[in-house]
DNA sequence: TTGTTTGCAAACCTTTTGCACGTTA
DNA sequence: TAACGTGCAAAAGGTTTGCAAACAA
């Protein structure tokens, strides 16, 4: 049931995926936001818009941070990229796997590690709250808070 | 089981609450600091710093902004208040019961709104993955998003 | 008196935006 | 060429910090 880490996807499938859809949508390709596709497919688990401009600069891109956040509100608006709020008031963000199927996080809150765990009973529990809400769930997001096995 | 809407709370019985813990923590009693913890223990719901900060200074009071941030901070490091994301960027805080007792959020993507619920199959999930788990998990918080009746 | 707390203003950081210059179709 | 996308630099928030004055014990 309680499995830490369930997610051993095929990076190369959600960046097809997502190529996919933004051809569909009509936009026009440009290295930039390819460097920053790839990138978030690279991913295991969430990265800050930061730490992917980082990574890119590093690896000689020269995207600039405006190209990055831009991306990011393009996938995340057409629902490809899931963002996360971990507490400490940065955005981080991760692909959003075809199938439905997801994890949400363990966050340390002494080093601020992240991990991913998935649940089936949790997220049962969760949709038969959807059904009995008076609200449209489109989406949802646990975050469990404490100390990691090197903090605790 | 599910009950969107659920903490008829005493105000007073928080503030007492927090009252009495900050008299043991043996930190001086001052006019900023009280005003802050009496607007929080007079929220339902979870509100900014920059919300309960208006509100004081709406209400003739002269707090700075700096001392909202700052009793924030300690009440959160003494467990009395809750921080919340709601995913606009914004930290928000609300008064942690004594007993235990809270409930999760709903968040309207498109109008910002948030309503509170509870469910006790939700709990006994999380309760049981943070058995599991190897991490010592201090707290949990769940937001489901989505559209509200209105905006729906 | 002595250490705490305050309000203000400046500093900080993340994120957004304006703009002139490339690039794509 | 015409619309779109880019990098840069500046602006715009929210939050934190330095500091001298005010205050509690």
């Amino acid at each position: 049931m309680a499995t830490p880490h369930t997610h051993t996807h095929d990076h190369g499938s959600w960046n097809t995926h997502a190529a996919d859809a933004l051809a569909r949508k009509g936009t026009r390709r440009s290295s930039a936001r390819d460097a920053v596709v790839t990138a978030i497919a690279a991913q295991d688990c969430c990265a800050s818009a930061q730490e992917i401009h980082a990574r890119l600069r590093t690896d000689g891109s020269t995207v600039g941070i405006a190209s990055v956040y831009r991306t990011l509100e393009l996938l995340h608006g057409m629902g490809l990229v899931t963002r996360i709020d971990t507490g400490d008031g940065v955005a981080r963000f991760e692909p959003t796997h075809p199938g439905g199927e997801h994890h949400h996080h363990l966050v340390c809150t002494s080093c601020g590690a992240v991990e991913a765990f998935h649940d089936d009973a949790l997220e049962e529990a969760i949709h038969r709250i959807a059904d009995r809400v008076d609200f449209r769930v489109d989406a949802h997001d646990v975050a469990l808070r404490g100390a990691c096995r090197a903090c605790r």
